[in-house]
DNA sequence: GTCTATAGGATGATAGAC
DNA sequence: GTCTATCATCCTATAGAC
């Protein structure tokens, strides 16, 4: 029994907004034209600009957080959490393709405790990454070099996996998985 | 004999700032605060804003165009030919570390010729890119497998290279070519 | 090459009517 | 919940003095 308040409304259009032209390029009436009302009107419901695109972030920002520790504290080798991990990224940029392109180019606009949060959650959410490749390569289920190079290889292709499914059309989420399980872990394995 | 102009400097002040928060939320006034005049000054020397945004973005392409062509004109083999697809990548990352933020991030504030060259040679880079991948399948120096994937990938993590050498702090050029070869191609041979 | 002054318009946000 | 009207500020860019 999902409602979609007004407010989710316009954080949606905006999230659509901010994705083709940025979040500093895009303004209130922007927003509210894409909407058919007037600028004014959107104050109504959100308290303003900021809080926009702290929805934006922070909903998926948190949804990482959540899906990362289910997989740390599964009973699992490493390899079986990676592959989780990468269905995680999959799962997440399906269900929210356009939250991402502002998650991954316009965090750094969150202001004061929004900021902080973001940055917490992100530097979290990538030692908890590094951690799980370096037992990995300690129990010799990862080819022991370069585990930042690795780290670094992953995430990037992670990260931007939107930008290709946008770009790519829609493709079928199983397929997808195993593609991507394969291109990523079949090298460092 | 290389004198730096007063637009060289504009341009390089810019793309810092560029970098840090976005084309769009940097103004004409920060740029010369930054080098201690008054924003009116700078249009004695460049254009306007969309002139610095150009000369940041298509200086870096033209190089990448020019380094692919290089490489795909070679007599060698495919996997030889990647390999100098990512020291290319990790070379313009050293020497412009700055400029590939506007380049991922900005060029859709390109505007009319800026624009349309831009898209073109992206659009070409990646082509050439994607018919090497191919090329490689074809005589089995690849194994024959998610061609698009494989070609997602690879860019991926190459156009995201300055984020990661911005973070990680100088590093060796040649242990970092050696590492990223190694990484990106076992996987895939 | 830099300055002051300013044009001309856009921007985020508020007040108050309906 | 939306509107009109408006404020105070900021923006890119130009004109003309030094």
């Amino acid at each position: 029994m999902k409602t979609i308040s007004r407010k989710d409304e316009i954080v949606k259009v905006a999230a659509t907004l901010f994705r083709k032209r940025g979040y500093s390029a895009i303004t209130m009436r922007d927003i509210a034209s894409e909407m058919d009302i007037k600028a004014a009107s959107l104050y109504n419901h959100i308290s303003g600009k900021q809080e926009i695109l702290a929805d934006i972030i922070l909903e998926v920002a948190q949804e990482f957080t959540t899906g990362m520790n289910q997989v740390i504290s599964q009973q699992s080798s490493t390899l079986k959490k990676l592959e989780n991990l990468i269905e995680l990224h999959i799962d997440i940029t399906l269900n929210h393709s356009e939250a991402l392109a502002s998650l991954n180019n316009d965090w750094m606009h969150l202001e004061g405790d929004n900021l902080n949060a973001f940055i917490n959650m992100r530097d979290e959410y990538e030692d908890n990454f590094r951690e799980l490749i370096k037992i990995g390569i300690e129990v010799n289920e990862i080819r022991s070099a370069h585990p930042e190079v690795i780290l670094f290889s992953i995430l990037s292709t992670l990260r931007t996996l939107h930008l290709w499914y946008e770009k790519r059309g829609k493709l079928d989420v199983n397929v997808l998985k195993k593609d991507m399980v394969s291109v990523l872990l079949k090298g460092i394995m």
